[in-house]
DNA sequence: GGAATCCCTCAAGCTATTTTCAACCATATA
DNA sequence: TATATGGTTGAAAATAGCTTGAGGGATTCC
């Protein structure tokens, strides 16, 4: 799950950060409007966190011309501003919700996770599957055939972007950028690096191998 | 203690927000139905007080929403509505207790504290255990494998909340916002430190370990 | 009112784990 | 077979978490 979170206050932008990354997400970070509207046009997000004073371009604008490009991202507000008007206000401009200042961490994470699923319309199953392996994101357990298998923070993060795009190609562009949160494509070999320790683990000790590599593309998990 | 107040007079809302928590309950406040209505149904309270006239949703068909989802918080009801008809509907749509404006603050802390009570003797038990460890929330006393270990206040309240979420990871900014009631992120590893002393207390002088670290989330406490 | 005690936070150094890097190896495809 | 792409690996670097003593604020006890 891909979060943009734009916040100026570099305090608060920390604590919100850290603790939605805690929570699992990939969470990208503006410090004003301008960054903010420039990554939530680019690039796919699943939920937006946005503050309304910013330096360069306001949370409202910024909303309004995410919505003119017809961008759905689901949208809650930061603010301190209380008033019912300038709720209502957020509400018209295309917002989803909105969160007063100050707030528990708590709350937040519950709005957005309320966002999500009420934009996917099911719940978020904690237990993803390719075949006899599983992974378990509430849990952080993967199994195989029944047995534990250990994983390190990368590699856990990579065989659930692998799992959740099963059957599908991932590229290793794709990769970078929803494991390693790299925007630009460094001359670096981590992501096959991390792969060929996956494979360790995952696939090593079966008859049946499930991380495939796709030549020239990228890699697929599936089953066969 | 987790408590939510739903009031949507300001003054009101404050002065009870200020007593309960220098008596000691973590409050939340939500100054509309709507808000309190959300709150109930996405976070965990221990005990709701509510107020009839709210904007947006009213007080009783806030509780009658709670309670359809199956939530049992026990509720108050905060009104200056007084006649017994409509403390009798109050009680019929789910409400424990109702108390009527104006109000001395020491009664409402003192019905808030019998609801606990009644609550706890029924549905909570006073003792939370995980493997060979207990924890006896009302005489406040810890024990392994029968032996008492002596806890400070702090490492109490975070044993608690380890054992309370009992196999789930709780991340660091959540212990901080319950444990430690910051809702911002102070630069400062105050979580590692006191797990530390606790894990001196808990785990050292066993060969199973109980409370393990999730590099980059949390901990989890956990038999094996 | 002062001393003693208790409990907590902070910070610095340390340890352990995780990740990256980079050189070298293997294999597919033309 | 040549070339490029991906695989493998150990060592270095980076990062996260652990540990501990000093210091400070609050409370209690004379």
């Amino acid at each position: 799950m891909r979060l943009l979170l734009v916040e100026d206050d570099h305090k608060i932008a920390q604590f919100v950060v850290n603790g939605l990354r805690e929570a699992g997400f990939a969470v990208d970070h503006a410090a004003d409007g301008e960054d903010g509207l420039h990554l939530a046009l680019t690039e796919p997000y699943d939920v937006a966190v946005v503050d309304l004073m910013l330096p360069k371009i306001d949370g409202l604008t910024l909303i309004e011309k995410v919505r003119k490009n017809n961008i759905n991202t689901p949208v809650l507000i930061l603010s301190a501003k209380r008033t019912v008007d300038e709720r209502v206000e957020g509400l018209k401009t295309g917002a989803d919700d909105y969160l007063i200042k100050p707030f528990a961490f708590s709350e937040l994470l519950a709005r957005v996770q309320a966002l999500l699923r009420r934009a996917s319309s099911v719940t978020a199953p904690s237990e993803l599957n390719v075949a006899d392996l599983s992974l378990n994101i509430q849990t952080r357990k993967v199994t195989r055939a029944g047995t534990e298998i250990d994983l390190q923070p990368l590699e856990f993060s990579l065989l659930e972007y692998l799992i959740r795009n099963a059957g599908r190609i991932v590229s290793k562009t794709m990769i970078m950028e929803h494991v390693w949160d790299y925007n630009f494509n460094p001359q670096t070999n981590v992501v096959e690096s991390r792969i060929c320790y996956l494979r360790d683990k995952v696939d090593r000790d079966f008859d049946k191998k499930l991380i495939h590599t796709v030549r020239g593309v990228g890699y697929v998990i599936k089953e066969n």
